[in-house]
DNA sequence: AAAAAAATTGACTTTCACGTAAAAGTTAAT
DNA sequence: ATTAACTTTTACGTGAAAGTCAATTTTTTT
């Protein structure tokens, strides 16, 4: 009988609305089941929830995020796919890795503004 | 009589449209000086479009971005304004931490799309 | 069974970050 | 001087990712 999750469950527990779950629904990145017409979410569907967050922290498009799903569900059969996507790992990669060297880098300026915060704060403290 | 760049200049090096910068201008982000009209942009302004396109890669919108910028040009003088900005940083600091771990998982995951490519290649490749 | 709470669909609206088109002015090269 | 290439402003348009609102069901609670 497996627990199956409503959705404002869902919404509490990732901090999204129900428009957004339907939205992905919508979007054919979820599906969940139906009674009657009330969506029942099963562990998978939290799963996925829980990836698409993820994708979209980091930057995706809904639709990157729909074809990296895909592959799991279903690797492309035929060669010319297999290699597009492929190179379209590749790519993406490589986007990633740059993306954390902006991160490692803006995670440094921080460190900056906050000293520069610091200073200032003691150059009031000690004029009042 | 230090060096100055024209738009069309900075939009080939940094692979963005004239559209881009004037909108950066018109978004307070940068002033570049005039020539009549004409934009003349600066090393400064070419620095500071580095940045911009540095938090744009990693997500930031563009408040967020003038946000920084404008702590480096001008920290606040005013205490709770001070205060309120370290907490801003504390806060982007997490956000970033996060997003580094999401790319992470990330990028393992996209190692194994990658293997299942190969493991399909490979079925194929001998049935042929 | 009646009332209250939660969920559904559908349509319209919003925000962000530019895109695009038009019309006109500017500069550089031939 | 003319052409070509570039630049400017103004203003409307666009796509992605939801937000909001309204009018129904459906489900749950009393």
């Amino acid at each position: 009988m497996d627990k199956y999750y409503t959705i404002t469950e869902l919404t509490r527990e990732f901090g999204v609305s129900t428009r957004t779950l339907r939205f992905y629904e919508d979007e054919g990145l979820i599906h969940p089941e139906r009674r009657g017409r009330t969506r029942l979410f099963r562990a998978a569907d939290r799963h996925l929830i829980k990836e698409i967050l993820r994708g979209r922290r980091i930057g995706f498009t809904i639709s990157e995020i729909r074809e990296i799903i895909q592959v799991y569900k279903d690797p492309p059969g035929e060669m010319g796919q297999l290699q597009l996507l492929m190179r379209k790992v590749g790519e993406k990669r490589d986007e990633l890795r740059q993306k954390r060297r902006d991160i490692d880098e803006t995670l440094a300026e921080l460190d900056n503004v906050e000293e520069a915060c610091l200073t200032r704060l003691a150059e009031i403290g000690v004029g009042t």
